[in-house]
RNA sequence: GGUGCCAUAGCUCAGUUGGUAGAGCAAAGGACUGAAAAUCCUUGUGUCACUGGUUCGAUUCCCGUUGGCACCA
């Protein structure tokens, strides 16, 4: 059975370094799994690898991307499923069966933790959903707000009403979405939570489905210097030029003339590529309302944020 | 030096007509099936600056002390 090794962890933990060693030790490809290094414009706020660190080892998913695509969990595992059957095939064709039993495939290694589930547990068959319906959704939210969300997939969907984050507005507009797209409901969509049920049943059905099977490591650090390193990390971004890139990112996705824009409006153009740490709090600072100092320290403070969700996430898994 | 104002949670501040107090932020814990660097949930005991007085009872009123701010000299 091949092995993928997974490298997972909270950001600025040095993942990045840890992975690229092993990557050398095994001479094996690195399948990037982090949902912003994707985008090819932000290498500096997304502490992407550097040319030196792409040129130790074939890297997959880095800068792929530009920044007005949307991406998401579903594409990245078939994405990179692709490239692991490619990887395999190489293999078996090439080598000698069993030369090495310890060697892995590839390294996954990132923090997009739904990423890596994704690829190491598959997720549904879910549908696309067509652009006029996701707006109709949005729609609905913006003007009526979470109650009517709330009623509609009561209505919609009672299944998974009760199983729902129910004042989370971004699922109910992912159910509300898949079950007007369908006709159906998202519920029977979710066919894996069911199986989930039934216990034992699930990990035969996964063995036929992965081609592989996993060995993560969670590279962590006590808290206090994870924090210190996040907070050192953000300010030495600045000084590569930080403000630059997210300057240059907003011309290119909300336009030259983005800074007259008041900044509801200038949010409201911005791609998901953008709403993340390190340039949403740049852009008040860009169009005037906010001191680079402040805009820093909320980089700092929404990054310690996202790690502790990041270890929260695996620390129960 | 004089007068006035302020001193409450890690921070910014509310409040108690005298019965020992609560918001936002921070912090911590948690959720997570195509936005996941996203989105959402839960958790508030702190010598109410210090000393003395009045009172059954003081963080609240009074005297003083200390620190800060403002104005006047």
């Amino acid at each position: 059975m091949h092995k993928l090794l997974v490298i997972c962890g909270p950001t600025a933990a040095g993942k990045t370094e840890y992975a690229l060693r092993l990557a050398e030790q095994w001479q094996v490809p690195i399948l990037n799994a982090d949902s912003r290094q994707i985008y090819r414009d932000l290498p500096i706020g997304t502490a992407a690898p550097t040319a030196d660190e792409l040129r130790r080892a074939k890297h997959y998913f880095v800068g792929t991307h530009s920044l007005s695509e949307s991406y998401n969990a579903g594409q990245f595992e078939r994405d990179a499923m692709t490239v692991i059957r490619q990887l395999i095939a190489e293999r078996t064709k090439s080598q000698k069966p069993i030369a090495n039993s310890q060697k892995p495939i590839a390294i996954l290694s990132g923090g997009s933790m739904l990423y890596i589930e994704a690829v190491c547990k598959g997720l549904d068959d879910i549908p696309e959903v067509p652009a006029a319906i996701r707006r109709e959704v949005q729609q609905l939210y913006t003007e009526q707000g979470l109650p009517a969300l709330q009623q509609a997939v009561r209505e919609a969907d009672p299944d998974y009403w009760a199983i729902v984050d129910q004042r989370n507005p971004q699922r109910l507009m992912h159910c509300l979405e898949l079950c007007r797209a369908t006709g159906g409901t998202y519920s029977a969509l979710r066919k894996q939570s069911a199986i989930c049920n039934l216990q034992s049943a699930v990990s035969d059905q996964q063995s036929a489905i992965r081609p592989f099977v996993v060995e993560r490591q969670v590279i962590t650090r006590p808290r206090e210097e994870l924090y210190e390193r996040i907070n050192a990390r953000v300010l030495k971004m600045i000084e590569q030029g930080l403000v630059d890139e997210a300057d240059r990112a907003f011309r290119m996705t909300i336009g030259d003339n983005y800074r007259s824009l008041t900044y509801e409006s200038a949010f409201a153009l911005l791609p998901n590529s953008l709403r993340t740490v390190g340039y949403q709090e740049l852009l008040p600072y860009l169009l005037g309302q906010l001191p680079l100092e402040d805009a820093v320290a909320q980089i700092q403070l929404n990054t310690r944020h996202y790690a502790k969700r990041q270890m929260t996430w695996w620390r129960n898994r």
